[in-house]
DNA sequence: CAACAAAAAATGAACGTTCATTCATTTTTT
DNA sequence: AAAAAATGAATGAACGTTCATTTTTTGTTG
């Protein structure tokens, strides 16, 4: 067994459950089967652990859309696959989601850091770089737009995780979707 | 000088500053002017401080917010009066921002508390429910016209805040606020 | 107004706990 | 049996909280 992996699945875990405030290495090294001492011959420390998770989780997550993004399609089919794509990301998996957000406002990272928390909008920007060039999508500020989309998508799966919503139930993505894409394209 | 007020602040300062993960009573005193011992005479200890402070930044957004609305006035601007006074509170005060952001993914409450984070919430909803009476807002579920004037309205604060965008610039506030209203009325 | 005393507010050193990290020892793999 | 991996008790620093002591305020009396 993977025992990096067993360590970070656990942090995971544990943030979700009780989140960063709560967090401490003999909990990690219990939730993943360890040593304490463990856990430093894979990691630098709790800060590099935690770094680690972060990125190995927006990597996931852009690959995850990315993949969903076909060069051929049009602007409205990637923009509906991408959404698609990044929603289920966050259900299938909802510690990544607790992890993400409660880490991007958690400065374990340092100020140069800072930046890759932008990381995870690149495939909006390059789908609303296309949309905009086309003349598809409303000639607004990029900001405006990328607040739209990503704004929207993280509030309403808060909501989903908070129970007051359910995405699951049938036709709940596709309306979602179809309302961000009426709120951005210029023909509806 | 008013101790509690002052306390309240430094924490607020603080965590913008450096973040919840490393603030502690030290620096809230020092950062206050008072002894660390100080702090219990005002305060039950930090879990208390914290969510003392949250109050206030929740009773203070909802007075402000709800004092933009005008029980005569029609819902557009209603709702444009309510984002310019939700945009400028955080903008005056972005440490209320951040604070509040961090907070609500940090359990210092306890479950039981969890339903409050919704209270921010209440001044849309209450536009929202008269916009769909008089069939001036799109029929789509309030939850998804919730995520998208929270989610944008926070998103596009945290690309401010990150110096992504300028809400400051002559006209920026207003393009927001007019994409918002196109995205969410029928008519746009 | 000054002098004093009682009450209230504030202080910060000390305490006990928690926690990240280390490393001598043990277990497993090669 | 040598090397690599894993262990977990020990260490020391950090931190929230307490409380005996000091400082400030309030009230009273001559």
């Amino acid at each position: 067994m993977d025992k990096k992996q067993a360590i970070l699945k656990s942090v995971l875990k544990l943030v979700n459950r009780e989140g960063f405030y709560h967090l401490n290495m003999k909990k990690i090294a219990a939730e993943a089967g360890v040593a304490a001492g463990t856990i430093y011959l894979y990691f630098n420390g709790k800060e590099d652990l935690i770094n680690a998770l972060y990125a190995m989780i927006v990597a996931e997550f852009n690959q995850v859309v990315l993949a969903g993004y076909g060069e051929n399609s049009d602007v409205k089919d990637n923009f509906f696959n991408m959404m698609d794509r990044a929603i289920d990301f966050y259900l299938k998996e909802p510690d990544n989601f607790s992890f993400i957000e409660q880490y991007t406002y958690a400065p374990f990272l340092f100020k140069e850091n800072q930046e890759e928390n932008f990381l995870l909008l690149l495939p909006i920007y390059k789908m609303m770089r296309l949309g905009k060039e086309q003349n598809i999508i409303k000639d607004i500020p990029d900001t405006v737009l990328l607040s739209i989309i990503h704004g929207s998508m993280n509030t309403i799966i808060k909501l989903h995780l908070a129970r007051k919503t359910d995405l699951r139930q049938k036709g709940a993505k596709q309306k979602f979707r179809e309302a961000i894409w009426e709120a951005i394209s210029r023909t509806g």
